[in-house]
DNA sequence: GTCTAAACTCTACACCGTAGAAGTCAAGAG
DNA sequence: CTCTTGACTTCTACGGTGTAGAGTTTAGAC
């Protein structure tokens, strides 16, 4: 047996080409323009020969998702527990910022790629050295993964960032009585830094479970982990 | 002038009848199966007569969106700063359980009705009686929407949950020198509770914005907020 | 050469959002 | 009452979509 797929036919175009056409034309027009016949154009071949490539519509962007998850390099674990975290956070927030429009596709196929699991090998790690017990490790792993990607997704979509004259306009014609904290805040909120809010929030889940880890420290030690992670 | 549009002409159906229905038919059958010519069917009436209301199916299905942020009760604010982080929490994850079709818009669509202006005033409230400074208020507010949103939208997606026997005999499959600390934690995968993982981790996010708050305290009292939200 | 099967293309269908024209009907003016 | 008006609704049509099903091409095995 050959690694090959000993082909018998022509071929024309694989499987990579059009994924990676797919993932180049769906980042460049977004979801709502892209259709597999504008693919198909762009790379000169029939839309059933992409239909027969990829079962349908649905499985290309599951698999374009994919594909932009394993583009984005990976950190490697440290010593550091939470620098770790902040690493694999930074990642994504990476992948989010070079391929806005692909960013969302992550959350509806949920990604369970080698390459995802490559970062959750690592966040795991973390959680459990940073003192965590089994049950609490797992479930905060993937509550980080809701932040991160929440996070990352909210700034794709452009709601993370300073406000503009209009939405100053809009605070402002609230009702002083009831919005005052909000209104309170509209200069900070005009001058908002997103990389510092970034920081700050990874800051404050760091923080937060080494506050838990003390409060529900795990009681019987990491197998083996130790020697392989630090 | 009258309150009345002083309509001229038969009023078949209206903004809200058509509001109504394509919240619960985009709730019932997703969004790849909704469409204007199936709503239209659904309550008997042209397709054009949609599009006459509203201008296109996206200002459409923004509108969806915002009617669903209106359709949960928000809480009020009280004297725990605490408490009331959790309850805003809440509200959120439980509209993306209700609605988990519906929810996503969300993030497509920047929500920014009156619904989440009261929400994100309890939540900057919230923040600078933890004893945050204005720009940090700002910021981490923003951000536990982020947290929030995403740790709701990952649920409504089915990211969240216990793993099954599926995934289970995938992570199994992991180059067990690689992949130490997933396959140990294969059992708390297993017996996941989403719930106990929404509480640590809401839980996480608040003992993080105290400490932040120790280590940046603000500097300046806060004006009459005090007198109203407590 | 022939044979075979994988890769590809063609045709066709049902559906979509929506522009633009035409129709319909309640309410005020005479 | 009739007539006008104009907001509301519907009709028709167009260019687009995903994709099922049948037909065509082509590279290697013999």
């Amino acid at each position: 047996m050959s690694a090959e797929p000993k082909s018998r036919a022509r071929r024309g175009v694989d499987r990579l080409d059009i994924l990676d056409a797919a993932f180049n034309l769906f980042d460049e027009v977004g979801e709502i323009s892209f259709s597999i016949r504008k693919l198909a154009a762009t790379i000169g071949v029939d839309p059933m020969t992409i239909l027969h490539h990829f079962g349908s519509k649905d499985e290309l962007l599951r698999a374009v998702a994919d594909y932009a998850l394993r583009s984005v390099e990976m950190p490697s674990a440290t010593k550091n527990w939470r620098a770790d975290l902040k690493a694999v956070a930074n990642a994504y927030r990476l992948l989010a910022h070079r391929h806005p429009r692909v960013f969302p596709l992550h959350f509806r196929y949920n990604a369970t790629g080698p390459a995802d699991h490559i970062s959750s090998e690592i966040v795991y790690c973390a959680l459990r050295r940073a003192g965590l017990p089994d049950a609490s490790a797992a479930g905060l792993g993937l509550a980080f993964y809701a932040f991160v990607l929440g996070f990352a997704l909210a700034e794709a979509e452009g709601l993370l960032k300073a406000i503009g004259p209009a939405e100053e306009a809009e605070l402002n014609n609230l009702d002083p009585k009831m919005y005052h904290a909000t209104q309170d805040l509209i200069p900070a909120l005009k001058n908002l830094d997103p990389n510092a809010v970034f920081n700050d929030s990874i800051e404050v889940f760091i923080s937060g479970v080494a506050d838990l880890a003390k409060l529900k420290p795990r009681l019987v030690p990491i197998p083996e982990c130790a020697a392989k992670c630090a």
